[in-house]
DNA sequence: TTTATCCCCTA
DNA sequence: GTAGGGGATAAAT
């Protein structure tokens, strides 16, 4: 075999075991934290070498040759922090105790050394591993005699990894560079050229010579700056090139033996109060040594479960996390849970990491005998961070909790729905103001994305464990800041806690579609979008993409000439449906459009997408409502968003036809009449709108009645429209200008509407002005069980976002209201169905204002007037709420 | 591959 | 005018 020698970047080490490791430090507080991590990392490399020789060179202190090519250079760095600065005497000390040369050649940078040393080394027929990860060493690897290597995960990079992870060859590396600069060393690339860029070009040219030859066929904005940039070009070639002739002090034979000096090494030992040298034995594979860096406990033996077990029944409150093979939690496997019970401390259950040589994990069985029983026994103590996702994957594998104390994503959320997301790297930010382990910085992302099953347990350790720490800590952190706050305390106890069963159980349940119905409804949209698109190219005279707005407004403004009458906000003409259907009266080409439109919309969005969401184990669609996403309160739906199935029109009606129950069951669709102006009703307390509701009036004909003074018998379909118009107008804040837009009618009159409106509902016109004037108090507004929204820029100065946010305050109380109301009915319907309905009745699906359940059809007629009555008597308000229910063979029919 | 824009579906 | 999700294209990376 070919001698083999080991070249570390020390600095990198240095910095890596610094981040690593958590703020060791003697009794006397010298901090010990890096040295500790760098020495773990040497050792058990001298392991791994076999008797190889090992060389660590390091950084020379001050400026170089690239501060006097560039003054700038490295000029963003910040300095070496103090406690890390502290460490550097003791880590070389212990390199030459250990018996690694050292290499520091004063005016030059390690780079430059180690490309010196590789050079020296390949010239002796050496091969060389080069411990970093430094994109400029990336250039010295070469096949079969150079490589890199990761310096935690020991992973290595040939020729074929380098062109995986930049898309060039490793001789190509300081061309990506010059041309793409590096942040990190404060040098600038050509503005707009990243590493796909570069990479392309350099794929197409080679090299930066023949980049720079024929620059002027450069296209595009890029082109112009590489041409503008090219004067700099040789200067960021000499920045990014490694030097292979620097002068070393030392002779390449004498860096090939080892002189281990046992006796200084303990002494510095002894110094830094490590345990002595006997007693510290050096884990062998790169996994030991990940976890001898983690502060977090992996837990691979029954006796440490237990020991954890005991924990969870001494703890005030303990965090829970699971790691899980998909998203998908009907059918995910569960793969670790993550426990913590102390902030800064944590550990994590492998159970179904596989991968090669993966460690011996203890069995499922075995972790839910000792800690699941645990957890379930301790339930009322459990806190997670979207326990809506964990809770239905424990349960599957046979930990089934009933209730939890908190979850960290609700707490948030009630806090202030609109201050930040509410996920946890975005909560640890915000919040705690740290940076967590990302789900991506483990398993990669889209293509390259591994599943978290291969990720090797010490990495998955620190991730996951992490989790369940930074949870516990939000925790803490979110229960002070709630603190004495008892409406929204309450919201969390009576509404969204024990909502997150409910919507486990509904989401879990899932809808019945009928997949060969939609299947053929496709078909046949397919088909007649053919013929639309074939006469939409017939009359715009070539052929185009429909779906192309940009493309459209060449054929119909450009081409065709048609008026522009409506631009987009970026200052395009538009080609929405509304400026469409005026063209329409005239040409036939945007008559076509639309129709195209509509097909195309109903098939995509639609048809195709909702055979595709079927879940293949279930033959069912399971939804997944999100309980912390709006700012009012309501709940939002995605994979598939079952709350935009079409409605308004016959041919998107016949989507709803395709949600179908099973044989034997009917569909019971329950919807509030009204909901949001009974609201406004019992909120403002307005006589006139009052007694429509009381007398169980038509709330628009009503309305109608007292603008236009006519008796409510008497009020024509034009009237009621208006009115209906003016109603949800007013409840989403607007302006006479609104309704001038909407109603086709002047300015003028619109006002006049309004102003007549509020002369007949004074109790509507107060209630608002006092909304707007609290908002502008307090920042906020609040829904009747007390969510708070906040409206920030009440106040702002810049009068659009004022007014915008003076309507999202007017709005939002009712929206608000409207989504606390129909969770409350939701829990009050789950709970019925657990104590008395048959096991086949099951809520299946909410859509704002309406619950959908599937039910036997022989017990359809008793629950329907079960549902009813409870969802009537969800709250009680100043006036009567009014559901009204129907049942049907598929959904059209029920609603 | 990710991000922005335009369009369109719901309560 | 309020509140959402999402598909397709085109541009930026």
């Amino acid at each position: 075999m070919k001698n083999r020698i080991f070249i570390i970047d020390g600095s990198s080490y240095l910095y890596r075991a610094y981040h690593a490791m958590p703020p060791l430090t003697t009794s006397s507080g010298k901090p010990t934290g890096a040295v500790k991590g760098v020495t773990n990392m040497l050792m058990n490399l001298k392991k791994e070498s076999e008797g190889s020789p090992i060389v660590v060179v390091f950084d020379a202190k001050g400026k170089n040759f690239r501060h006097d090519i560039f003054e700038e250079y490295k000029s963003n760095r910040p300095p070496m922090p103090e406690d890390l600065r502290e460490q550097l005497k003791p880590v070389k000390d212990i390199c030459k105790a250990i018996g690694f040369p050292l290499l520091e050649v004063e005016g030059v940078e390690a780079d430059d050394v180690i490309a010196t040393l590789v050079t020296v080394a390949r010239d002796k027929d050496f091969t060389c591993v080069v411990s970093s990860l430094d994109k400029d060493l990336m250039q010295l690897v070469r096949d079969p005699d150079t490589t890199l290597m990761n310096t935690m995960t020991h992973k290595t990079f040939n020729e074929e990894k380098v062109f995986e992870k930049f898309g060039v060859k490793p001789t190509q590396i300081r061309d990506m560079l010059a041309l793409v600069g590096d942040s990190s060393d404060n040098i600038p690339g050509v503005p707009k050229v990243g590493q796909k860029t570069a990479a392309k070009w350099l794929n197409e040219f080679n090299d930066i010579e023949n980049i720079k030859l024929n620059a002027e066929s450069f296209p595009g904005v890029v082109g112009n700056n590489l041409r503008e940039f090219l004067p700099n070009l040789d200067r960021n070639i000499d920045l990014v090139s490694l030097k292979t002739d620097i002068k070393l002090e030392i002779a390449f034979e004498d860096l090939l033996t080892l002189n281990a000096d046992e006796e200084a090494l303990e002494k510095i030992y002894t110094e830094l109060e490590f345990k002595p040298l006997k007693n510290n034995p050096v884990k062998k594979t790169p996994e030991a040594l990940a976890e001898a860096n983690s502060k977090y406990e992996t837990i691979y033996e029954e006796q440490q479960l237990k020991e954890w077990a005991k924990k969870l029944d001494d703890c005030e409150a303990f965090t829970i996390d699971t790691e899980t093979s998909s998203l998908d939690t009907v059918s995910a496997n569960l793969l670790g849970i993550s426990l913590s019970v102390e902030e800064e401390k944590g550990c994590y259950i492998p159970i179904g990491h596989d991968y090669e040589d993966a460690p011996k994990q203890l069995s499922i069985d075995s972790v839910v005998k000792i800690i699941g029983s645990s957890i379930v026994v301790n339930q009322d103590k459990a806190v997670g961070q979207n326990l809506k996702f964990d809770i239905p994957i424990l349960d599957r594998h046979g930990i089934k909790l009933t209730s939890f104390l908190a979850d960290t994503m609700l707490m948030s959320y009630v806090l202030n729905s609109t201050a930040t997301r509410h996920s946890m790297d975005r909560m640890a930010e915000y919040y705690l103001q740290l940076s967590t382990i990302k789900y991506t910085d483990i398993t990669g992302t889209a293509s390259k994305q591994i599943n978290f099953s291969k990720v090797d347990i010490p990495t998955a350790t620190n991730y996951a464990a992490e989790d369940a720490d930074i949870t516990l800590r939000l925790y803490n952190h979110l229960k002070i800041l709630l603190k004495g706050q008892n409406s929204q305390l309450n919201l969390l106890q009576e509404i969204e806690y024990p909502l997150v069963l409910a919507l486990v159980r509904t989401e879990t349940n899932g809808a019945k579609i009928d997949k060969a119905k939609l299947a053929a409804h496709s078909k046949e949209l397919g088909e007649k979008i053919d013929k639309l698109t074939q006469q939409a190219h017939k009359l715009g005279g070539q052929e185009f993409n429909l779906d192309s707005p940009k493309q459209l407004l060449e054929i119909l403004y450009e081409k065709q000439g048609l008026p522009v009458l409506q631009k987009t906000p970026k200052g395009q003409p538009s080609t929405n449906e509304a400026t469409l259907q005026r063209l329409a009266e005239e040409y036939d080409l945007p008559k076509i459009i639309l129709e195209y439109r509509t097909l195309a919309k109903l098939k995509s969005t639609y048809t195709d997408s909702l055979i595709a969401m079927e879940n293949p184990i279930t033959n069912r669609i399971h939804t997944s409502y999100h309980q912390a996403v709006t700012s009012t309160g309501r709940l939002s739906s995605t994979e598939p968003n079952l709350q935009n199935i079409p409605i308004k029109t016959a041919e998107g009606r016949r989507i709803r036809e395709a949600f179908v129950p099973e044989k034997g069951n009917v569909l019971i669709s329950a919807d509030y009449s009204q909901i949001e102006l009974r609201i406004m009703a019992h909120l403002s307390g307005d006589k006139n709108l009052t007694n429509a509701f009381n007398n169980n009036l038509d709330v628009h004909s009503a309305t109608a009645a007292e603008i236009f003074g006519v008796d409510i018998n008497k009020v024509d379909s034009d009237q009621r429209r208006s009115a209906k118009a003016i109603n949800f107008g007013l409840m989403y804040g607007m302006s006479a200008f609104g309704l001038t837009r909407q109603l086709d009618i002047t300015r003028a009159e619109a006002q006049s509407y309004l102003d007549t409106y509020f002369e007949r509902y004074t109790g509507v016109r107060d209630y608002m002005d006092n909304v707007r004037a609290e908002a502008k108090k307090d920042l906020y507004v609040q829904t009747i069980m007390g969510r708070r929204l906040y409206v920030n820029e009440i106040n702002a100065a810049n009068g659009l976002r004022r007014q915008a946010a003076e309507r999202a305050a007017i709005n939002a109380p009712l929206q608000g209201s409207a989504a606390d109301i129909i969770k409350k009915a939701m829990l009050d319907v789950d709970a019925w169905i657990a104590d008395e309905a048959s096991d086949t009745t099951k809520m299946i699906m909410q859509v704002h204002d309406e619950l959908i359940l599937e039910v036997k059809k022989s017990e359809s007629e008793d629950v329907l007037n079960k549902v009813k009555e409870i969802m009537e008597a969800a709250v009680d308000l100043n006036i009567p709420l009014i559901v009204e229910a129907s049942i049907g063979l598929n959904w059209n029919e029920a609603h």
